[in-house]
RNA sequence: GCCGGGGUGGCGGAAUUGGCAGACGCUGCGGACUUAAAAUCCGUUUGGACUUAACUCCAGUGCCGGUUCAAAUCCGGCCCUCGGCACCA
């Protein structure tokens, strides 16, 4: 006999914050570095700090649990981490609004964001915690940024920053929006400045080849990588400009077939030979006076502008495959920095040169195509490296030092990790905040002992965030950034899930880190996600939530009113995970009737349950149970689980009208349940007599005997349109069905007096009898 | 412009990949229970025709055409929509 405990309603601001504490103090969820079991690396990319969950949060999360859930019970050693991408700018911006400083403001908002998904009951192994702003973690990706400047694969050149004349500063791109300063709305100028990058363009077209492998991510976001990447196969073409004095003139095309239909030539503004060609001739004025207004374009207004300007140089060139002579013209169309900064105009080919010489008056020339060997094979790459210098604050300090003697030195390894000085002010004007910090600028230098000063850059956060996912797999080594043996077992992940707007640059940065990694065989793989689910945004009313349109839902007051279990139910049920999701408080307490229909069930049902033996006998009851094992089971291995709660319902459905269900119909529908809403289902499971924790149960199997049936329904059509469904025992003969069909009442109604000209059986699908 | 998704009832979405279109849920409507409401339960909900019988018939998956015994699914041509990239030569 089942003991039961009479239940009350189902209230889940009780039974989960219960269940949440006993999971907690059992180390339920907690990730094992030796087990025999095989490894699965589910991971959801890593929240940035903001101060609240939102609905995507929820989502992404809900979607990661229930993959972990489903994973465990099969048997898998599962890595379920979570952490906080925790340096960047909103930080620094709050500071600077609300007078606090980042690292308050982040514990503060981390310390909120805890909490709300600990009410999320997600099985996160919360001792790999990591915090990329803690300098356990920093440490070592200033670690990693050695090892890439061990490489050559970190160098410095000059790039051009956004600066604010007003504030003194230098802005992020974000802050630049619309040309605008964020704070005082002055015009942002552009100016050069010495900067790190990061050489990805070594790795184009590994990054490129590689995207072959990914066989478990999208087709979008793989195209998207390679339209990124950008390779083009082309030729480089010399003209020469015959006087004074004779120069060679390198242009890039991939169109090498349209030589002849060449008109005019055209440089980019700050290429090196447009100096010496008009230096002292006429049109030198005019070509300065293109440059300066080029040179004072901010980048926004130059993408804005499709207008196609340009200055004649008074030069001219000579095209190899006719000795033509044509017109070389400066705009600011062509780019120094794609190709060779200078282009071969085919006007008849290309909307762009033709756009140019319509404006500018020059002819447009239809020519036979070119068909003799030119130039020398070139592949080019719209990749650019990767500028990882930040005038920020709020990030880690690149470990580099400037010595008058001995140049840039390194921090040694030793000496990690360069601690990010506490106390600074937060203005928002005046240069890097890390500058004007004496203590922290002044240095000796680690190869001569001499005054040196220290870098005072920051990195991008998406050094950060490109290799979280090896710590965690040895989140609190302190010896090293992760042991090798620790990357071995874990790496790589299985499963990676995270929003579409990841698509390129974290993705990509991850891959290129991992590759430098594997190169240098500290990690064993050379690509990191072996799986890439990109779930779709959370809308509401047909649009993203936003404060500004005030459609925001907050987790919160969901979970507070319904629960946990409901919250993530209804997320993962309202559409499948790639697609967008519209928001329907009304479907939320659908979900929320299921789950009372759940409760009640199982407290009805649970002192008049059937004994096994009576199931055993019971083949129909049997059978809606494996059938329900079955497409639950194979729903969940496709990551398709609105149609796996749909099938749950089902079950619920059919045991409602039942008058006497049994225990495994019971248990094995909780099972079920438990990846999904894993609170409910742990409280029923416990009173139902259970002792041990229902996410420690195996999935369970179905007897494939058990899913086929006795008696099949063939569909009958009569001319491809159904007429009729005819019951055939299993197995029975074709020429037995055909006549079952070709009796039918139904059937003959549109046979009669029509000859039957082909007859259609598909094994055990459907009849089509064709008449005229 | 180039690339990639997508278009199925009033709505979110199903459809074992060519085989019963609309599972499951939401909404609406009708009913039961209740003094009443909430909750719950039952029925119904693609449009149209005939209601003279109903496990009835016709049409229907963005549009036009094709292949096939059979098309939401495959092929050709269009339209719309969302997203990414973009003076990249």
């Amino acid at each position: 006999m089942l003991k039961f405990k009479t239940m009350a309603e189902y209230t889940p601001q009780q039974i989960e914050p219960k269940w949440q504490k006993v999971w907690e103090k059992d180390k339920l969820y907690e990730t094992s570095d030796r087990s025999d079991k095989p490894k699965y690396y589910d991971l959801a990319m890593f929240p940035y700090p903001s101060g609240n969950l939102h609905m995507g949060h929820v989502r992404n999360y809900a979607i990661g649990d229930v993959i972990a859930r489903f994973k465990r019970m099969n048997g898998f050693e599962v890595l379920q981490p979570i952490g906080w991408d925790a340096f960047g700018m909103p930080a620094e911006n709050a500071a600077i609004k609300n007078r606090t400083h980042p690292a308050d403001w982040t514990a503060k908002c981390i310390e909120r964001m805890t909490k709300q998904l600990k009410r999320m009951g997600i099985s996160y192994d919360w001792s790999r915690e990591v915090t990329t702003c803690k300098e356990d973690y920093y440490k070592w990706t200033q670690w990693l940024f050695l090892k890439f400047y061990e490489k050559g694969l970190a160098y410095r050149k000059e790039a051009k920053i956004n600066w604010c004349p007003k504030c003194q500063t230098v802005l992020a791109n974000e802050q630049a929006k619309n040309g605008k300063c964020w704070r005082c709305d002055s015009a942002v100028e552009e100016k050069p400045l010495e900067q790190w990058f990061f050489k990805i363009t070594d790795y184009s077209e590994r990054l490129l080849q590689d995207i072959e492998k990914l066989k478990g991510w999208p087709e979008s976001v793989k195209t998207m990588q390679r339209n990124w990447i950008g390779k083009s196969r082309g030729v480089e073409i010399d003209f020469t400009v015959p006087r004074p004095p004779s120069r060679v003139l390198k242009v890039y095309t991939t169109r090498p077939d349209t030589l002849f239909g060449v008109t005019y030539m055209v440089l980019a503004p700050e290429h090196p030979l447009v100096g010496e060609l008009t230096n002292g001739t006429k049109y030198e004025k005019d070509v300065k006076a293109f440059k300066e207004k080029v040179k004072h374009e901010t980048l926004h207004e130059r993408e804005e502008s499709s207008n196609k300007e340009g200055v004649f140089t008074g030069a001219y060139a000579v095209n190899p495959a006719n000795n033509e002579e044509v017109p070389i013209w400066i705009s600011d169309y062509v780019l120094m920095e794609y190709g060779t900064g200078a282009i071969m105009a085919v006007p008849a080919h290309d909307q762009r040169d033709f756009e140019f010489a319509k404006q500018n008056n020059l002819p447009i020339k239809e020519a036979e195509p070119y068909t003799g060997n030119i130039g020398e094979q070139k592949i080019k790459y719209k990749l650019r490296d990767w500028l990882i210098s930040r005038q920020r604050y709020w990030g880690a300090p690149i470990p580099m030092v400037y010595c008058e003697k001995c140049g840039i030195v390194p921090v040694p390894e030793k000496d990690l990790p360069v601690k990010l000085p506490k106390n600074v002010k937060f203005t928002g004007e005046g240069a890097s905040p890390l500058a004007s910090i004496k203590e922290f600028t002044e240095v000796r230098c680690p190869k001569c002992k001499e005054k040196a000063r220290r870098e005072t850059d920051t990195m991008d956060t998406f050094i950060c965030s490109s290799w979280y996912y090896l710590r965690y797999c040895d989140a609190k080594n302190k010896k090293e950034a992760f042991a090798k043996d620790k990357v071995d077992r874990f790496m790589p992940v299985d499963q990676y899930i995270g929003g579409i707007e990841h698509a390129i640059l974290h993705l990509l940065y991850s891959r290129f880190v991992t590759k430098v990694l594997y190169d240098q065989k500290l990690v064993p793989v050379d690509e990191p996600f072996k799986n890439l689910l990109t779930q779709g945004m959370v809308i509401k009313d047909g649009a993203k939530m936003s404060k500004s349109k005030g459609n925001v839902v907050d987790p919160d007051h969901i979970i507070g009113n319904y629960g946990a279990d409901t919250a993530r139910l209804f997320v993962l049920f309202a559409s499948p995970p790639e697609r967008e999701l519209e928001w329907s408080d009304k479907g939320v307490e659908g979900s929320f009737r299921f789950l009372n229909r759940v409760w009640r069930l199982v407290g009805e049902n649970a002192e008049c349950l059937m004994t096994n033996d009576e199931l055993m006998n019971n083949n129909e009851l049997l059978k809606i149970l494996h059938k329900t094992i079955k497409s639950v089971t194979e729903d969940l291995e496709k990551f398709s689980f609105n149609t796996a709660i749909a099938r749950l319902m089902e079950f619920v459905n059919e045991l409602n009208k039942k008058e006497n269900i049994d225990t495994n119909s019971l248990k094995a529908l909780l099972i079920l349940l438990a990846p999904f809403a894993p609170h409910i289902a742990e409280e029923l499971w416990s009173a139902l007599g259970n002792k041990k924790s229902i996410h420690l149960e195996p999935w369970p199997k179905y007897d494939p005997k058990l899913v086929t049936e006795d008696e099949l329904t063939i569909p009958v059509q009569v001319n491809g349109r159904l007429r009729d469904t005819i019951k055939v025992p299993v197995g029975a003969e074709k020429e037995t069905i055909l006549v079952a069909a070709k009796r039918s009442e139904k059937v003959q109604n549109f046979t009669g007096g029509k000859s039957i000209v082909k007859e259609v059986y598909v094994p055990s699908k459907l009849v089509n009898l064709v008449v005229k």
